[in-house]
Order: structure tokens, then sequence, then C-alpha cells
RNA sequence: UCCUCAGUAGCUCAACGGUAGAGCAUUCGGCUGUUAACCGAAGGGUUGUAGGUUCGAAUCCUACCUGAGGAGCCA
């Protein structure tokens, strides 16, 4: 019997005969022979199969295989320039596992589909190569990202998904029935927890899914994705920025490592990723609100960026930007005003290059709990709700801060892809929740 | 919620108001080195839905449905 092998091992098995198993990528044929490529979720191998070297039976099964059918194939391995992962299966044995139906195919070919059709099969998409690659890279992404986090003293915290209250507006939380009429909401963010698990452990960060129910529908937004978000007790706004500039340096820097064969599959230009190193270009919000409007946007003071602004100002630089100071208007109940300009918040957005736009948002948050009390007045929040917040004022407050990473923009970005719907396996958007 | 565009074969798309077509996929046949193989043949259609205009509608008009891109919204 022969040992089974992955493909992506195939080159540690040259003369060998071994078994791969898989499902059919394709078939071509050409009389007497003919060339099944098989993958296993670890790479394609070509094989090669002759009829005069098979029982008839063998050989006939093979050639009228139909795509995506699953099944076992022995053979030898060989190197083969001609073959697409340089090396090539001489089959000696097949075991069809399940023939797929000729009467009802595979429905995506290997030819061009339609965005409603391929969203409407993302349960079979996942296994072309593109969206093979692009999750690869997530998961490399995500693999950096707790490195980082594990390597620099940060205990990982995960905070609920079910919260309480609506901390910021009930407009963009899910809600949901939590047992005799009682509402929960969906978190969007871990942050407050994070708050109150930085009091206890200094460092820390969660990780986990975060919903927004905003009706956006833009190739930036999803209703479900995925957030890291690190929380630091005695940190200042400067290092914040120091902390997400070098996460950020780190994570491309594995991906370029670990993933490049993923980056050619996706044809990403990776010399646009060589260049993020730090430090990342520092911008004020008063600056970059000049910058926009001598590059012709019709933006004033007080108000945000739209997509056309952040557009704007990435394409100025090769690196992502830090904008900081927004206006405290504009910026959560929890910002901390800069203590010299208190209408300019402690805040800061890192900005991907490539009209990526916002992929970081962060700042220091309040300390102070007089002022904490004032602004959640000012904000028309319920009070009673946020009196565990309001504890970590009472009992040795101090400084702090952080910021939340989305990993779906994040990963858009590294793999220079149009739209974020591609960088998570069964993405949640407004008007899609199937499959 | 608003704006723009689009819905024709399983898929990607053609078709000036006048006989609905091609490539891929599927089936059959041919080919011993194919690279989204190639060559030949076959099957496959209530043109998103409902109305309207017209001798005649895939094509023009109205409403609705679905999708896409964007805006607003969005630590």
């Amino acid at each position: 019997m022969s040992e089974r092998i992955t493909i992506s091992d195939a080159a540690r098995h040259v003369d060998e005969s071994v078994e791969i198993a898989g499902w059919l990528y394709n078939l071509r044929k050409s009389g007497k022979i003919v060339f099944p490529i098989v993958r296993d979720g670890t790479g394609l191998m070509q094989c090669v199969a002759l009829k005069n070297a098979l029982p008839e039976e063998t050989f006939e099964a093979l050639k009228h295989l139909t795509q995506e059918s699953s099944l076992k194939v022995r053979g030898k391995i060989r190197a083969e320039a001609r073959a697409p992962g340089g090396y090539e299966m001489d089959v000696e044995g097949v075991e069809i596992i399940q023939k797929v139906s000729e009467a009802d195919p595979y429905p995506i070919t290997p030819k061009e589909h339609g965005v409603e059709f391929l969203m409407d099969h993302r349960h079979l998409w996942l296994r072309s190569q593109r969206q093979h690659a692009i999750i690869r890279v997530r998961h490399e992404v995500i693999r950096a990202v707790r490195d980082y986090f594990d390597n620099h003293g940060f205990t990982l915290v995960d905070t609920p998904i079910f919260t309480p209250a609506a901390c910021e507006g009930t407009t963009t939380l899910f809600e949901v029935n939590y047992f005799d009429d009682d509402k929960a909401y969906l978190t969007q963010s871990g942050q407050l927890y994070n708050e109150a698990n930085a009091m206890a452990f200094g460092k820390v960060y969660c990780f986990g899914p975060t919903f927004r129910a905003e009706k956006s529908k833009t190739r930036r937004h999803l209703t479900e994705f995925w957030m890291v978000e690190p929380e630091m007790a005695y940190a200042d706004l400067d290092e914040i920025k120091r902390v997400a500039e070098e996460m950020v340096v780190y994570v491309v820097g594995r991906v370029l490592e670990n993933r490049r064969e993923e980056l050619k599959t996706l044809e990403r230009d990776t010399s646009k990723l060589e260049k993020v190193a730090a430090p990342f270009p520092r911008m004020s919000y008063d600056d970059a609100v000049k910058n926009l409007q001598a590059h012709g946007s019709e933006i004033q003071w007080g108000s945000d960026f739209g997509g056309a602004d952040e557009t704007i100002l990435t394409e100025q630089f090769e690196k992502p930007i830090m904008v900081d100071r927004f206006p405290t208007a504009i910026k959560a109940f929890y910002m901390q005003p800069d203590p010299e300009r208190p209408e300019v918040a402690l805040g800061v957005d890192v900005l991907a290059p490539e009209g990526y736009g916002e992929i970081i948002g962060g700042g220091q948050r309040i300390h102070d709990p007089e002022l904490l009390l004032k602004r959640i007045e000012e904000h028309h929040l319920p009070k009673e709700a946020f009196d565990w917040y309001i504890d970590l004022r009472k009992y040795g407050t101090v400084p702090h801060g952080g910021f939340g990473m989305g990993i779906e923009r994040c990963v858009a970005w590294v793999c220079g892809l149009e739209h974020v719907r591609e960088t998570i396996a069964f993405p949640r958007m407004l008007y899609r929740l199937k499959p």
C-alpha cells in the first residue's frame, strides 16, 4: 500500500509511489493520454494517465470523470517542468469516491463568473485558487497579529458578544431577544470591557467578531467583521501610535515572508508592501483638512473624511499614514480631549495606502471621572448602564488607551482586493445572509 | 433611504421594433504532452415579474422584484 502524502509535500517523495486524496480540479485529454489535475487543499497535482499503462476500465473511468469528483490517486512522483506545480504523478491506480453527476455538474467552471453567482455559491467558490490564497493570507494576518501581542506582554482577554446596552447610538446595533422580554445587543466593539481588563492586566487584547447594523453598501463594509483590539494602561497617544505602527509593519512582514506564493496567485504587487516600514507619515487632522482643501476637496474643519478624502490623502504616500487629533465633537463620548486644545480629541486613525482607507481607529480614553460623567450626560447616554465603566475611574484611574484593527480591511489591503467580501469565508453584508 | 447601471441557455455575454445566437459547461465522436488544450456533432430558452404602446416587443413606456457600483451612514 502506498503512503498517503499531501500535494505540498510532493517534492520530498520524488521517484516514490504514493497516494494523494482530493478532488478533480480539471481534466484534459488527448486520445490515449489524459491529464487529471487533482487538488487536495494544499496544492495542485497534474497526473498523467496512459491508456496502455492502465486497465481499460480505470482509464475509461478517469477519462469521463467530472469536475470536483472526489478521488484517490496512486502513482509515482516525478519532477516535470511542464506540470503546473513542477511535479507530476504517473498514475498507477485510481479510487473514485464520488463521481459528480453529469446531470448536475459542478457549477463553477474555469471560466468567468459574475459576483452574484459566485456569492450564491460561496460554499463552493472557496475551492478555487484565488479564494484559497486569500483565506490563507487571512490566516497568516491573524497569526501574525496574535504573535505580535503575545510576544509583547499582552494578555488575551476576550470580551462578550452579547452586550446589555447600546454604548453609542442604538441604530448601528443588532438587537436580539435575551430571555423574558429582555433585549441584548451584538457587540460592535470590545473596547469598554477591554478597559476593565487593562486595569486588571496592564496590557490586553481581544480578538473576535463584531457586528454593525449600518446600512452601508460599499466595498469596505461587512455587517459582521473581525477586529483585534489592544488596550494598555498607562499609555498615551504617542505610545498607542507606536504600537499600531509596529504591529502593522510586523503583520505585513510576516505575510511577505510566509505567503509569497499566495500573493503571486493574487497578482499582488509586493513591491508596494515592501515599502511598509516605520516610521509612517504622521499628520494632524488640521493639516489633513488643509491638505484636502488644497487638493480640491470640499471638506470643512469639523466634519469627518469621506471615502474620496481618504483616497486623496493616502495616494500621496507609499506607506500607511496616521492622522490624529480629530474634532472632539465627531468622536465617541469616551475619547480623551487634548488638554491644550479641548476641541480636538487624542484619537488616531491609520489609513492604508492605495485607497484602502481606515484600517485602524483608536486613541486615549477619558480617565477623569468628572469629565466622563459630563460626557455621558452630554451624549444623553443612560448613566446606569455605565455604572461599571465609571467604576474604573473611581478605583485607581490611569491614562490609558488602545485601538481596533479591522481584519477584513487589512486583508483586503494586503491582498490588493477590490472588495472585503472575499476576505472572509462567509461574508455577512447588507442584503446577504446566505449561504 | 437616495442616485446610477444591469437582469436573455447551468455560466459569461451578443441580437437596429421584424425568424433568439456564440463561447464555456454537459453528452457523443476524434487526437499519446495537454497548460482556462484543440477539432467535429448533439441536447439545452415562458428573454426577472405584471401591465401598457404597436400589425409585430428581448428591444419602447410604467410599476414591482433581484443584483451591482456609489452616496448617506460608519471609534
